[in-house]
DNA sequence: TAAGATAAGAGGGACAT
DNA sequence: ATGTCAGTCTTATCTTA
């Protein structure tokens, strides 16, 4: 399939040029998504195309299509079910003995029960119409509700799913889709959009974690500054200040069992007030999804450790 | 009004039983 | 499997500059 150049998609996406070097652009192969190598910035998500082509290859011009649906694996059965051809001609295009139609009858009757009546498909179609409904709330492209969809899969696969309701494990698995790609989507969100519990979304995400040993990325706090950063204008030359305090918080090892969010946070505060651009807590605590208390716990103990006087 | 202090409560990890 | 413990974060309220 032809494509556009990547570049050029990218930017026009949401309408909004970016400020940073083209240069910098490059695409994170796991999670596909494009992003600044430079400043962080997520400028689009590469969105798999599985809509079906769009060219004739048939006289008859008005079937353009000559492809079903896309394949998913947000569909109880991938988007690849056959049925049993309902005209009852045989090869040659001769009509079926009667005898035979009764048994095709029959035969069709069977294969379309067969088909969602089986209880991990009747399973696998709630789940997966919740996540088409959590996709959209969430605002979610289809990669991640594909890799949700994967999870819940492999989920049903190890039976991690008996005694647990079907929302909110498919509610976990997209959540656990959105960490693994570094989608910034908080238990609070999902839990918005679901109206499933916290606790239970996070206890079952922790579940789905453990035992399909998911490989998470670590979430570094000094990639946390780039994102909050950027949603308040911050300079260049503070960003970098406030990269410095966490990198040397780091290597004393003060660091460890933080939020890494709240401790970007409070970097960014000191930064901010020690350069003159002083931004309020609260402010900082906003775009970072912590609370003031928080900010100021962590400036308190990175004063400590740094011998910063304000 | 922003910043700081304090307290109560929740949730989860480590560890022992 | 269950309980305890220390440490973290949140919510709420009050005080201070």
């Amino acid at each position: 399939m032809l494509r556009e150049p990547i570049v050029q998609k990218l930017i026009s996406n949401n309408g909004e040029f970016h400020s940073c070097n083209e240069n910098n652009i490059i695409t994170d192969s796991q999670t596909g998504e494009v992003i600044c190598s430079n400043c962080g910035h997520v400028l689009s998500e590469r969105v798999e195309d599985s809509d079906p082509e769009w060219r004739s290859f048939s006289d008859d011009k008005t079937n353009r299509r000559r492809t079903g649906d896309g394949t998913s694996l947000a569909k109880h059965d991938q988007g690849l079910s056959t049925i049993i051809n309902p005209i009852n001609k045989d090869a040659s295009g001769r009509p079926l003995s009667a005898s035979m139609k009764k048994t095709l009858k029959q035969l069709r009757m069977l294969d379309m029960r067969s088909k969602s009546h089986a209880s991990v498909d009747r399973n696998f179609i709630r789940a997966f119409g919740e996540l088409h409904v959590l996709k959209d709330k969430l605002a979610l492209s289809n990669t991640i509700m594909e890799k949700a969809a994967y999870i819940y899969r492999k989920a049903a696969e190890k039976k991690l799913t008996r005694g647990r309701t079907i929302s909110g494990m498919i509610t976990a698995a997209l959540y656990a889709a959105c960490r693994s790609t570094e989608t910034p989507r908080t238990l609070n969100d999902v839990s918005q959009a679901s109206n499933i519990k916290r606790k239970e979304i996070s206890k079952s995400y922790r579940l789905i974690y453990r035992e399909l040993d998911l490989k998470m990325p670590v979430v570094n706090s000094i990639q946390c500054i780039a994102r909050i950063s950027s949603r308040l204008e911050i300079t260049e030359k503070i960003k970098r200040y406030a990269m410095e305090i966490l990198k040397s918080s780091q290597e004393h090892q003060r660091s460890a069992g933080k939020d890494p969010t709240g401790l970007a946070a409070a970097a960014l505060y000191l930064a901010c007030a020690e350069n003159g651009e002083a931004r309020s807590q609260q402010e900082l605590a906003d775009v970072a999804n912590v609370t003031t208390v928080t900010i100021r716990n962590r400036v308190k103990s990175l004063k400590l450790e740094q011998n910063i006087e304000l």
